[in-house]
DNA sequence: TAGATTGTTAATCGATTAACAATC
DNA sequence: TAGATTGTTAATCGATTAACAATC
C-alpha cells in the first residue's frame, strides 16, 4: 500500500496544468528544472513526486512534454472523460456551465439540476435545468460518478445525501460549509473567500512572519 | 521570526468557517474536540494551530465562540474590511460580483474592469464596467490591496502586471496559469479542474493507494 | 474536590532536501 | 568521452501526534 499525499497530488496536477502550457507553445523536450521554474517548485521534488508513480524520463537527457502529459494524465486518471452533474443553477452554476476549460479537460457536465420549481425547463449555456427528482436516471444512464454542488449553504446536506444515495463517488462542492460523508465519498471544497483570508492574513502577518508556499 | 505553514493558515479559515456556523446556530460555548468533529482535523491539531498565535481559551472549559471567532478573523486580518477589485466581466466574474459571501465576510468589490471596450459601461449585478485605465484611480481612492482575476489565459500575465504596477499586493487568480510576479506578492490560484483531478485521482488509485487528506 | 479541557513539551512520523550513482 | 539530467538513497527538517502538566 503506497502512500502519496495530497500535496503530491496537488502538485501533479499543478505540473499537467503548466506542461499543456508548453505542449501548445511546441516544447518537445523539458527537464525537471524546466518544471520547477514554471510552477515554483524544488526540481528533486518534481523528480520525487514522479518517482512515486514510475520513470518517466531519460537520464541525461529530460522528459518527452508530450509523454509525460499522457503520463500524469493517465496517474490523475485523467486520460479518460468523466460525466459529472452540476446541482444549482445560480450563478455560480452559469459560470460552471460555460466553463470551457472543464470540456477542454476532459470533465463534461451532462446535467444542471435545481430544487427551485420555477427554474425547471429553462436554459443555462446550452443545457435545460432538470428537476432533483431526474438525477437517478441521468446519473445511471450517463456512469457518472463526480456530481458538482453550488447551491445556497442550506441546501447542501441534503444534495450531498443526493448524490451518495445515487452512488456519486465525488464531491466538488461550492457551498461554505463542511459536508458530513461516508469516508468513502471524496469532497473538495472550492472555497474562494478561503483563498481571501490566505491572502489578508499573509498580508496582515508580513512583518512578522516567514512562510513557507505550497 | 515564527514560521506559520500555509497548511496551519488553511485550517484556521477552516475553524473560523465553521466557528461562524455554530454561530449562526447559537453555540456560545465549544471545545476543540467540538471544532475537530466538525471539520475533520484532530483536536490537538486545532489547539496547536491556534497555540502559535495565543492562549484563546480557558482550561478546564473551552472556547467562547464568539470571542474565539474574534480571535481568529485578528489573525487572518479579517476583522477589518477589504476594498478589492475585479478584472474580467465574463461569466466567473458575474458569479463573483454576485457572491453575497464576499460582502457578507468583508470583501467589498469595489470595480469591475475589463479589456474589451464593447463591455465598457455595461452593468454587472450592480456594477459599471469600466475600463482598464481607471485602475489606478480606483486602486488608489480605495486603497485597494487585493486583485481578483477572471480573464482569460491569454490576458493574465498582463492584467498581474497590471496590478503589480498599481500596488496591488495579493491577487486571486481564476485564470489556469501561473503567473510571474515578485515574492512579496501573494497568489492564490483558484483552479477548479485540479480540483476534479484530485478527485479522479482517489477514483483512480483507490484500490491502490492510502491517502493522508488535508 | 473531581472532572474536564486547554496549552505545551516531547516523541514520532513523514515530507522535503541534499547528494550522488546511474545512464543517456 | 564529457556533460547533463534522471531516479534513488540517505540526511534533514518540520509537521503531526501523543502525553501530560496546568488550571478552570
Amino acid at each position: 500500500m503506497i502512500k502519496i499525499s495530497e500535496t503530491t497530488v496537488i502538485r501533479l496536477t499543478t505540473y499537467l496544468k503548466y506542461l499543456r502550457q508548453l505542449e501548445e507553445k511546441g516544447i518537445e523536450l523539458l527537464s525537471s528544472k524546466d518544471i520547477a521554474e514554471g510552477v515554483g517548485i524544488p526540481a528533486h521534488n518534481v523528480r520525487k513526486d514522479l518517482a512515486f508513480f514510475g520513470e518517466f524520463g531519460t537520464r541525461g537527457v529530460g522528459y518527452n512534454t508530450k509523454s509525460l502529459i499522457s503520463s500524469i494524465s493517465k496517474i490523475l486518471g485523467v486520460n479518460k472523460k468523466w460525466n459529472v452533474v452540476l446541482v444549482g443553477a445560480g450563478k455560480v452554476g452559469a459560470a460552471l456551465v460555460t466553463y470551457d476549460i472543464f470540456k477542454k479537460r476532459g470533465f463534461n457536465i451532462v446535467a444542471v439540476f435545481d430544487s427551485d420549481t420555477t427554474k425547471i425547463g429553462k436554459t443555462i449555456g446550452d443545457m435545460t435545468i432538470m428537476p432533483l427528482e431526474e438525477i437517478p436516471g441521468i446519473v445511471s444512464k450517463y456512469d457518472v460518478k463526480i456530481g458538482i454542488m453550488a447551491v445556497p449553504l442550506t441546501h447542501a446536506q441534503g444534495i450531498a445525501n443526493l448524490f451518495i444515495e445515487n452512488n456519486i463517488e465525488g464531491i466538488l462542492n461550492f457551498a461554505p460549509t463542511f459536508l458530513k460523508v461516508p469516508k468513502s465519498i471524496y469532497v473538495q471544497n472550492a472555497d474562494f473567500t478561503a483563498l481571501l483570508e490566505s491572502i489578508t492574513f499573509k498580508h496582515t502577518n508580513r512583518e512578522m512572519l516567514n512562510f513557507k508556499f505550497i
